[in-house]
DNA sequence: TGTATTAGCCTGTATATACAACTAATGTAA
DNA sequence: TTACATTAGTTGTATATACAGGCTAATACA
């Protein structure tokens, strides 16, 4: 492939983040210290803090001085930042949150689908379909498509109990995303499932999601425009701290 | 303030973040090499490496083995991503970008917008209205203000060769920003500038832009609904490299 | 037993040093 | 003039060392 080698502090931090993303490290255990770095690696202390000090400002890691360094616990908060739970959203604003489950089924593919989640129609996929609720108002039509193979024990979830996003999110840290935000007029069965009066608009957002290099889930998200507006911050980049409770 | 006193190769980072947002420093300009900084401040190579090696990596410099370091075309490519220039964006696509200026004043803000600028009413504001094409479509209605003291020239500006987002860039990087995305029917006279059909929806996009803690720009920016999306990738941090040429 | 101290491990920072790779400018020989 | 070698300055990486400060658990002591 590359015939030139990597710096050792890079080695470092792929040999880490691939152990992250094939499950051998889950998310809040311990990673080895620095010190234990050093011991294992051959590399010096620097080097192994570069390493480890890098995989925390990019919000792999999670390190606290005394403490230990941990695998950040991307069920919480994804370093694909802003792309939370719905659910999270509307309780950490204070509001009552339910849901209705409309759909939840194993399906093949049409052509169409399958094309749009890089899989063959041969394939199997989870498809499912349900509102969220913020104080019994409907505020999101969800509407998701998900690889067998990732998450085989997708269709047996209570997702009253936990949001597809925060399940997904559980399996294996997320870690890359599109998002295409769109204003559309909604289709009439739309509308009536999120109690929209006619002509209103529709905030749609389609995302599609990557593992390791490969699609698990597409999903178009429709909100009522009155009622839901997608919020961004962008500024110095900020890291996170672990509080000293 | 703090009784704590930062870390040295934090000071000189905010010394050198400080120069860029002051003007000290330009777009494209050198900065101080590592063993200049050694000699100018007194620490060692490896702590003024580490204070410049971090401003790369937040996008504040770019620097090249056998070269220097250099403050990043803010211009070109902020490091407040996916804020882009709307004509560079066409442009991008390959299509040919044009614009209509609908009115460029200086005003004296109603109440509501003196609230929302975070000034008093004393002060005076510019306000620009204009339309931004591609291929001769109407893409995106800009309605912008901006204030008085951050950008004076702003009036003698013509933005038909520079749009007002690129012309602020150039004056200071913008480091802070707030987006808000939502669905909207627009009004009859938005609709018409855009030449939309009646009851079709808009997305608006309403972004406060700082600098220096100091909010500089308001706008609401107005896109048909069949003719605009918003892109967004989330991924991996990735780094923009000089090239070698 | 209960409390205070200590030892040990962790991260965070700072320095001194070294070598490699790259680039531009300069000097030198053909 | 041209081609090549040298040199100085730059960033990039790696190591060894040191000390500070946070935290935990074992230990010593009253």
């Amino acid at each position: 492939m590359q015939d030139k080698q990597l710096p050792r502090y890079q080695q470092l931090k792929e040999l880490i983040i691939n152990k992250i993303s094939n499950g051998d490290l889950k998310p809040l255990e311990r990673v080895p210290s620095e010190n234990q770095l050093v011991k294992m690696t051959g590399v010096s202390r620097m080097t192994a803090n570069r390493a480890l000090r890098e995989l925390n400002n990019e919000g792999y890691l999670d390190r606290k001085a005394g403490i230990g360094s941990f695998v950040s616990d991307f069920k919480v908060n994804s370093h694909l930042f802003e792309i939370k739970s719905i659910a999270d959203e509307i309780i950490s604003r204070g509001s009552a949150y339910s849901s209705e489950i409309l759909e939840q089924s194993l399906i093949q593919p049409s052509n169409d689908l399958s094309r749009k989640m890089q899989i063959n129609t041969t394939s199997q996929i989870f498809h499912i379909q349900m509102v969220h609720f913020e104080d019994s108002i409907p505020i999101q039509f969800e509407d998701r498509y998900v690889k067998r193979d990732f998450a085989p024990d997708f269709i047996n979830q209570d997702f009253s109990e936990i949001t597809p996003s925060a399940y997904l999110s559980s399996i294996s840290p997320l870690n890359e995303a599109e998002q295409v935000v769109s204003a559309i007029t909604p289709s009439l069965s739309i509308s009536e499932l999120l109690q929209m009066k006619k002509d209103k608009p529709c905030l749609l957002i389609t995302r599609k999601t990557w593992v390791r290099k490969v699609l698990v889930t597409y999903g178009k998200f429709y909100h009522p425009g009155d009622r839901y507006e997608l919020l961004g911050n962008y500024g110095p980049i900020m890291r996170k701290k672990l509080s000293n409770k």
